[in-house]
RNA sequence: GUCCCCAUCGUCUAGAGGCCUAGGACACCGCCCUUUCACGGCGGCGACAGGGGUUCGAAUCCCCUUGGGGACGCCA
């Protein structure tokens, strides 16, 4: 049987790298396995689904480049889930029940002030028909739950090892609200079924919904998949990643900070895992070296500024051919790879180019300290051609006149040529410049 | 409140009773390279949460404490 794979987000807010993680290892361990990904979109909470959800998903997907084989929906799939549900009932596994969601919570709150866990008491069981009767008179429409057998839940995660959960220690889940409208705990347990899913990857907050949803396999006399519980990322000061809005966001990462897909990539494939965190250029890479096996169990911190670091470290990897394109899109126009060579190892992200281009191909105001000492240089620059060696061949000759070397020589003919303190190696930056403009700039002249 | 998971350098982790005066990566610090900065190369600093056991011997096994994460929805 071929590996498959899903992953399986909610339309209801934007991807955030919790979530892009999860997306990231299901990928991975289906490339490893030569299975196939499918992307599942889980909409049955109409009121918080959100079609530019689904978009904004599946663009920060294909920004990654986590490309998707198969492609489902759930709100496409109602008939389905009804088929199931009525044959659930069928069988006595699905029960329906009455007390209103007040009613539930007060049960709860009851329960824990008790010092109880806050199980289902399963008083819906206990109606007769005249009991339903009367309820179904007043107006009550019932909601159904999936009748739990009190026995161990055993299976063999591939993260946590062998788990155990007792029946009676969890709650008959409702599958069917009020309204008629299937629950996750159903329909997700249906399309990993009819989808032939052979591994669930998804993160520890699922363990428990395994437990129960075990069950339902097993009631669907559907193949149980395997499963592997991730722990959750949680922010660099240890709260819950989840929790947070807005700022974590994929979308937010690519678009206000300017991060690379693989630095993002390369980050979350190793983070929590006994590799090294370091670069990668593709994913080809990190799937070659991905193992279920080496990912840890305690809960990492996910750094934003850690994911920064990789970002420059992976544009000072990047060659030419890889970013011409972005480079021209952006509007540089003309910037060839010694363009690129001279500024990447500088760069923080790509739009950082910006600065430089501007260095070479803009005005610039120079900073003049000693107009003397500058002026005197422009009259000892050499004819064009220019290449690597002119620097080199015209600091030693303005050496030669001047008496200066070291900081003293260097820093001022940096500040006159670019304006500024720091910045990629001269030598690699003049024949970029040019003759004519550095000349204006060294007389002091914006240029 | 109940249940589950976790606990090693600042961070991500290796470690499955003697191989550990605890290894690697990132960060940090220093040196080198570049006659500035950055990039790059080399080196250094730096940890077994606490307390009880078990054992000839424990980072490794057991218990307790403490700390952290998660679950307990007519959300997914």
């Amino acid at each position: 049987m071929s590996v498959a794979v899903r992953f399986a987000p909610s339309p209801t807010g934007l991807l955030h790298v919790g979530n892009v993680r999860l997306a990231l290892v299901n990928w991975l361990f289906a490339r490893k396995q030569g299975g196939t990904f499918l992307l599942r979109l889980d909409d049955t909470d109409e009121e918080r689904s959100r079609p530019e959800y689904a978009v904004a998903i599946e663009e920060d997907l294909r920004w990654l480049g986590l490309t998707w084989d198969r492609f489902a929906r759930e709100s496409d799939r109602y008939g389905r889930y009804d088929a199931v549900a009525a044959e659930l009932k069928a069988s006595g596994r699905l029960y329906p029940c009455y007390e209103t969601a007040e009613e539930l919570s007060l049960k709860r709150a009851s329960l824990i002030g008790q010092g109880k866990p806050p199980l289902y008491d399963r008083a819906a069981l206990r109606l007769s028909d005249t009991d339903r009767a009367r309820l179904e008179a007043e107006g009550r429409k019932a909601h159904w739950r999936f009748k739990l057998e009190h026995t161990a839940v055993e299976w063999t995660d591939l993260v946590r090892g062998p788990v155990h959960f007792e029946g009676a220690a969890l709650s008959d889940p409702v599958l069917i609200r009020e309204d008629g409208r299937p629950l996750y705990t159903l329909t997700s347990v249906v399309d990993d079924a009819d989808l032939a899913i052979t591994h669930v990857i998804r993160g520890e907050d699922h363990v428990a919904n395994t437990a129960v949803q075990i069950q339902l396999w097993q009631a669907l006399g559907a193949a149980v998949p395997t499963f592997a519980h991730l722990p959750l990322l949680t922010d660099a000061g240890g709260q819950g990643l989840s929790k947070r809005l807005g700022s974590g966001s994929v979308k937010a990462l690519r678009e206000d900070e300017g991060i690379e897909p693989m630095a993002l990539a390369s980050l979350l494939a190793k983070l929590g895992t006994s590799d090294a965190i370091e670069p990668r250029l593709t994913l080809d890479e990190l799937v070659a070296e991905f193992d279920m096996g080496k990912i840890a169990r305690g809960t990492p911190k996910f750094d934003e500024e850690e994911l920064k670091r990789i970002n420059a470290r992976v544009l000072h990897l990047t060659p030419f051919d890889a970013v011409g394109g972005r480079l021209e899109a952006m509007g540089f126009h003309g910037a060839d790879a010694a363009f690129w060579d001279a500024v990447r190892p500088n760069l923080e992200t790509l739009a950082d180019v910006g600065e430089w281009w501007t260095v070479t191909h803009a005005p610039v105001a120079p900073v003049i300290g000693d107009a003397a000492f500058t002026t005197a240089a422009a009259g000892l620059l050499p004819d064009e051609p220019w290449d690597a060696a002119t620097w080199g061949a015209w600091t030693n000759a303005v050496k030669q006149a001047t008496g200066r070397k070291g900081k003293e020589l260097f820093l001022p003919l940096r500040l006159a040529l670019t304006g500024r303190e720091h910045g990629p190696e001269l030598k690699n930056l003049l024949p970029l410049i040019g003759r004519a403009r550095a000349v204006r700039r060294l007389s002091g002249e914006t240029a």
